[in-house]
This record gives structure tokens, sequence and C-alpha cells, in this order.
DNA sequence: TAATCAAAGGTCAAAGATAGTCAAAGTCAA
DNA sequence: TTGACTTTGACTATCTTTGACCTTTGATTA
């Protein structure tokens, strides 16, 4: 496993306990053995809003980090996410929003995983890539909605 | 024997015990003297959705390929719609497999509802209508996949 | 108070680590 | 001889790791 992995983990694993969990870059790189600046490669690739999480952070003396796992309503979650989508998605941005509906149990992880089969990168490698980011949202989309029926 | 047969032996060994192994493609050819692309080969003329399997990976640091055998048998009816899918087929062909796979208990109601949805002509209509058959082919038959593990 | 300093965290681009693609060349059996 | 299958490697795509340099903040000092 690499070390942005175990960087991840650890960040869940504390937000298991509380849904709001602060520290230090510094502290949390070097009990890792990794330089602090992962530390934001992690909180960017993995933390983003699109699976519910929100990331503030002071600098200077006693500075820190804050990671809150953001909890919404079930049902203006999905309308906020068909929303947010537009006429286009990458495959990211779908699976993160996918990951954020399992954890608020607006979504199955069987629906889920359907639904991600369907919009993978995958499935749809043989599109041009124009029609891509497209065709994912049409379906994306479709799917939530259908899914919520 | 050739290397092909070898390495997909190999790989039919690792699946025997557990039903989903996971290695590093270039620790795999080292390990059995050939170049990493032709691990690339032998998944894409052996591990195919037709013959049973589903292959996934990840680049980068820490990367990897994952193969799971799937749970359905050989001569099922899933097996077969899925080979005679093949590279392309229309809305009322898929949908039509789908309502045989329900009559067969194969698909629940939900699960084709899903499946229909993200196959419809609706969400592929914004397509070249040179690509939505294939396209759609491509969903198909990875949905169906997905449903049955 | 204003200037300075140290202690955080942030940004970004380069290098590293994997895997994927594709086309050319090789092999072999019908 | 031809066509299907295999082997190879150059090039590409993606994700991770690292470090140099930048910005912000609070405390201290002139």
């Amino acid at each position: 496993m690499n070390i942005s992995n175990a960087i991840a983990e650890m960040i869940f694993q504390m937000l298991e306990e509380k849904s709001e969990v602060e520290f230090q870059r510094n502290l949390l790189a070097q009990s890792l053995g990794c330089v602090p600046s992962q530390i934001n490669y992690v909180l960017s690739s993995r933390f983003t809003p699109e699976s519910g999480f929100l990331v503030e952070s002071r600098r200077g003396g006693g500075g820190c980090i804050k990671i809150t796992r953001l909890s919404y309503n079930k049902d203006s979650l999905l309308a906020q996410i068909i929303a947010e989508t537009g006429i286009a998605i990458d495959e990211a941005t779908a699976r993160s929003y996918l990951v954020n509906l399992i954890y608020h149990g607006v979504l199955s992880e069987r629906d889920a995983a359907l639904i991600l089969c369907a919009v993978s990168d995958v499935v749809l490698k043989s599109l041009p890539p124009q029609y891509r980011d497209t065709t994912r949202a049409a379906i994306f989309k479709a799917m939530l909605i259908e899914s919520s029926k």
C-alpha cells in the first residue's frame, strides 16, 4: 500500500469517532514518515466537498488543519448532486459523489456499484474524448433519479 | 508452451484459492520473464467478461491489477447474453434481454430498471448515432457482470 | 506601535512509480 | 502462403512522492 492511502486511512479512522478532527500537519506527517505537503495531496485528492468533507486550516503558530464530515439532508443531497453535475462530469467526481451518497444512506452499495460501473472510464473509453463526460453526466443523472424512485 | 499460456496458468492458479487476486504487473512480468505489456495481452485475450472475469487496475505508486472471478456459470443465461451482446446492441434487444433475465430470476426488477435506464435511447440520444449501440453494449455488459457479483 | 521573527500551513512543478496502448515483428499451423 | 496468435518495446496516461519556495499568523522586540 502506498503512503497516501495510509494517511487517508488514518484520517478516516479519526473521523469514525467524531465528525470533526483537528491536527497539526507537520506532526501527522512526521508520525507517518512523509513530507508535510503529502498531507495536502491526500486532502485534495480524497477529502473533497464531493465526498462530503470540509477542510479548513490556520497557519502560523498553533496552526492546524480541521476536517469536518458534512452531514446532509438525504433528500436534498440527491437533488443537489444532480444539480451540480450539470452537463458533464469526470469519473473521479462521480465516484466521490457516490461514496458520499452511500455514506449518507441515500444509495445502497449495490446501487452505487451499478451506477459506478455505467459511468466508469473503462466502459466509456471507446467514445471519443469529447463525448465522454457529457454522456457520463447524462447516464449519472438518469440513474440517480431512477434509484430514488 | 508459450509464455502467454504460462501467465494465464499462473493467474488461474492464484484464482483457485480466492475468487479475487491482486498483483503488481511489473513484478509478475519479472517473475515470469516477460515484458510487462504481455500481462495486458494475456488479460485482454483470456480474462474477458465473456469468460467470466473482471479486471480492474490502479496506476501510479502502489499501483496494481485486480482480477475477480465471477460467480456465474459459464453456460448460464447471463453468460450467454453477455456473449451474444457482442460489440453493439440496440435498446429494444437490450430491453428484451432484461425482461428475460427478470423472468428467470437472474435480475431483480430494480437492478433491471437501473440497467435499462443507463442503456436507454433517451440517455444516449446526445451521442452521434454511430457510437450509440457500441457504447450501449459496453455499458450493458459491464452492468450485467457487476450485477452478478 | 511598528518592525521583525519564528512557526505553522500552502502551492506547484519535477521526478518517480506504475499500468495501458498500439503497432511492428515474430511464430506456427492449416 | 496466409491468417491468427504471440512477443516486444516505444510511447502514453495516471497517480504518488518530494522539496524548494511562498503566505499567513501570532509573539516578541525595538
